[in-house]
DNA sequence: CGATTTTGACCCGCGC
DNA sequence: GCGCGGGTCAAAATCG
């Protein structure tokens, strides 16, 4: 069986260059990177866990879903900017970056729920305004760029950038397809390019790459929004590896390091028990951000 | 057959 | 203007 999800599969293209060769035949499993991989694959072996907290861009759509009248409804403002969109909460999350503690859940989502209560302001302010045309997520909802293929320089986009253990990549349910990958200059491992598969309009985009200094933990980026609803459960054919790499079958329990209660995100029915394995960076856009226009 | 991964080629923003 | 490097495309291979 080729149960073993994508995260093998990211991690395993997460190795170094210079095994890349070695990827496809065997899998020596007496390094400690190898033990690494094993529990990340072993974590993945589990696909229908479905974690209580999964990223904190799913539980920024979530939470702001939950705020937004229409719910299930792709809200595009007239700037053609998804207010609820990860991507456009992270722009905004991070322009008060300054005056927020450095990683610490406990104090970042009341600030979440702050600027949901100011998304739901402009929200409904801009509903009066604009006529929601679609009642399902389809592809005319997207705002396309002048040209057929925006080559801006993600740097340069909306983008938020985790840090998270490979716990924490499988707790993504959001469905991936892989569309590249790419050796990065100064990193030893290179970049893995994903993009929503959930939809066909998404232009949701993830990359993937494991960090350079901590090599267990790994830098997901994700840029673009998503008109989709998240999907309840992981798609089964979502990021099957392709790849003749033995399985690798040895239970390896997942360890929680960090189990701190966390009251604020559990009212979303999310219990932050992974908090301190995963570093959030709010990237902002810095130019042409105009605050949280919208 | 449809969906995915792989991977080389291509495009283009950006720094010099 | 040029080259580098990041991001994307798309054909081929593969799998369920």
């Amino acid at each position: 069986m080729d149960e073993d999800w994508d995260l093998f599969a990211i991690v395993r293209s997460c190795q170094p260059a210079t095994n890349n060769t070695t990827s496809n035949s065997s899998m020596p499993s007496s390094s400690t990177s190898d033990l690494k991989v094993e529990l990340e694959y072993d974590a993945f072996s589990f696909p229908n866990i479905v974690h209580p907290i999964t990223n904190e861009i799913q539980e920024l759509n979530q939470l702001f879903t939950s705020f937004n009248p229409t719910n299930t409804t792709t809200t595009t403002s007239a700037h053609g900017i998804n207010p609820y969109s990860p991507t456009h909460m992270a722009k905004c999350i991070g322009q008060q970056q300054n005056h927020l503690p450095p990683i610490n859940s406990s104090s970042i989502w009341p600030n979440f729920v702050q600027e949901a209560s100011t998304f739901n302001k402009f929200h409904n302010q801009h509903n009066q305004v604009q006529t929601i045309q679609k009642q399902e997520f389809q592809a005319p909802q997207i705002i396309q760029p002048q040209t057929p293929r925006s080559r801006k320089r993600k740097s340069q986009q909306g983008k938020m950038v985790c840090h998270v253990t490979a716990d924490n990549l499988s707790a993504d349910l959001w469905a991936w397809r892989k569309y590249g990958q790419k050796p990065i200059k100064g990193s030893p491992y290179p970049r893995n390019y994903y993009r929503c598969s959930s939809s066909k309009g998404c232009t949701a985009r993830k990359q993937v790459e494991r960090s350079n200094t901590e090599a267990d933990m790994f830098i997901v980026t994700y840029t673009g929004d998503h008109n989709h609803p998240k999907p309840t459960h992981r798609n089964s054919l979502a990021g099957s590896t392709r790849t003749k790499s033995p399985t690798i079958h040895q239970p390896t329990s997942i360890s929680c390091q960090a189990n701190n209660a966390n009251s604020s995100s559990s009212s979303l029915g999310a219990s932050v028990e992974e908090e301190e394995d995963m570093e959030v960076e709010m990237e902002t856009d810095e130019e042409g951000e105009e605050g949280c226009e919208l």
